[in-house]
DNA sequence: GCGACAG
DNA sequence: ATCTTGTCGC
């Protein structure tokens, strides 16, 4: 386990991390494939929170993409380094995931990101952000639709349906499980959508979301509470 | 102004 | 995100 760092000069407020979102959009890259799916290695990163006691716990955990057996796991614990506003998840997130990914014995390949990437209100979200920061490979899994309209995808697994702001698409609903509310897939960086969502059908096996948010999920709430028994 | 709103 | 027990179903 490691200790997060607040980045010198991170938004202390609202306007500033928007100012932040609309500067650093422009180097998302949007036009290469990424990896194709079940080669490599693919990364899960979640975060959880204690508001009362200013703890925050995030996990990194690196599946074969292939097998998805875990290759190596990281944890990171710090202090909240900003409150949750919808649209500026991301700092809330982001130096507690850094911390997590930088103590990882192994290159994370593809990264899958609790949430969104160009699904957001400025096309900027948290996969976006994380991939721009990092150079990595990323997409964005979300539980909810967000602000966004989308109809219902057919039944069987892996239909889909556009996410829209708008009549712009902006990412899918994809039905990971027969008849299960779906989740709702973003490119993040360097990743196409339908690149995007065949990784996360091929992280979906057994259950509605991404073996790596669910290893990443259990880790980092593991995390935390560790941090209650010491 | 009010409500909704990733995690 | 987090607070929280059992329960219905594959």
């Amino acid at each position: 386990m490691t200790t997060v760092r607040i980045p010198e000069g991170w938004p202390a407020t609202e306007e500033q991390a928007r100012a932040v979102q609309d500067e650093l959009r422009a180097r998302v890259i949007l036009d290469e494939p990424g990896p194709p799916p079940g080669t490599g290695h693919v990364t899960g990163v979640d975060v959880a929170y204690d508001d009362e006691r200013d703890v925050v716990a995030a996990a990194a955990v690196v599946l074969d993409a292939s097998s998805l057996a875990v290759v190596a796991e990281a944890t990171a614990v710090g202090r909240v380094s900003f409150p949750y506003v919808p649209g500026l998840l991301a700092f809330r997130e982001i130096p507690a995931v850094l911390a997590a990914l930088d103590a990882v014995a192994c290159p994370p390949g593809l990264v899958v990101c609790d949430g969104y990437g160009l699904a957001h209100p400025r096309r900027f979200g948290l996969a976006s952000h994380l991939g721009v920061l990092t150079g990595l490979p990323t997409i964005g899994v979300a539980k909810n639709p967000f602000t966004f309209e989308h109809d219902a995808p057919a039944a069987p697994r892996g239909s889909t349906s556009a996410l829209l702001a708008g009549s712009e698409e902006v990412g899918r609903a994809l039905r990971t499980r027969d008849g299960v509310k779906p989740v709702f897939v973003s490119v993040g960086h360097r990743v196409t959508l339908p690149n995007a969502c065949a990784h996360t059908l091929a992280l979906t096996p057994r259950y509605r979301l991404p073996e790596t948010t669910r290893r990443a999920d259990a880790l980092c709430r593991q995390a935390l509470r560790q941090t209650y028994s010491v």
